[in-house]
DNA sequence: TTTAGTATACTACAAATGTAGTAATAAAAC
DNA sequence: GTTTTATTACTACATTTGTAGTATACTAAA
């Protein structure tokens, strides 16, 4: 039974959430397309990928005719939210105020970054 | 030769180098009762880690005396900034902007963090 | 100078991760 | 109807991670 997800996922487990996320409901092959279309990886190896990802609860699978097609069992925003918190308990020592800081002193925000940043601001304290 | 540092913390890896980053130089002893002062984790398994972590290039020793003293190698900003590139990276398809208003969308940041946030933008703004 | 206490160095091993090959099966093409 | 092609299912294996025990060696105490 899924147990109560709560793994980091590697870059390439990540990689196979966001183009699900994206299309929906995908086989091996074309989650294996999009994300290596120069063959950088074998088939297979994300065919293994997605199948222990099931086990993992991240996944579930339907069979249709003869090819699997898989979809995300956990949300985006849940699943992002869980890896802000941890990331953010890793490397921040838990401090979301800190990251934010660390961020907008950082230089890696554009200004339209910042602008929108702004926005919501204005528009969380509006409420 | 330590391999030009590029990979991920795992959360142990994170405690014992926010504690050396906190410290300065300390033994595997001082570190275990920093991390683990109820004993949750036997004390060769943070000496294998901590050794394991001066041959990926994190830490070095040095023994004084017969004991041994740890230090980082890597520098707290540089090693959050990196961790920062790859968690946008994996989580957030690239985006800071993207973290950054989710984190302000979420509730995770407290109003004392809206404000020192403010703060910098304004800051960096009027420069 | 034998003994008891520490810290180190070395070894061990299971689980998870990264990577992919091969066997089997079904459909399509010939 | 036999061959080829597409997929899946299963197996394999090296590396890394998590966890810790044991053997050594040195220091301090008795």
């Amino acid at each position: 039974m899924s147990k109560i997800n709560n793994q980091n996922l590697s870059e390439i487990e990540w990689g196979i959430m966001r183009v699900l996320w994206d299309k929906g409901v995908l086989s091996v092959k074309d989650v294996w397309n999009k994300l290596y279309p120069n063959g950088e990886k074998a088939y297979t190896t994300i065919q293994t990928y997605m199948d222990r990802m099931i086990e993992k609860g991240l996944l579930r699978k339907e069979k249709i005719g003869l090819v699997n097609f898989y979809q995300p069992v956990v949300q985006q925003e849940k699943m992002m939210s869980q890896a802000t918190d941890r990331f953010v308990s890793n490397a921040f020592g838990g401090s979301f105020g800190h990251l934010a800081a660390f961020l907008v002193g950082s230089g890696k925000l554009s200004s339209e970054d910042i602008n929108k940043i702004k926005k919501l601001i204005n528009e969380a304290e509006g409420e």
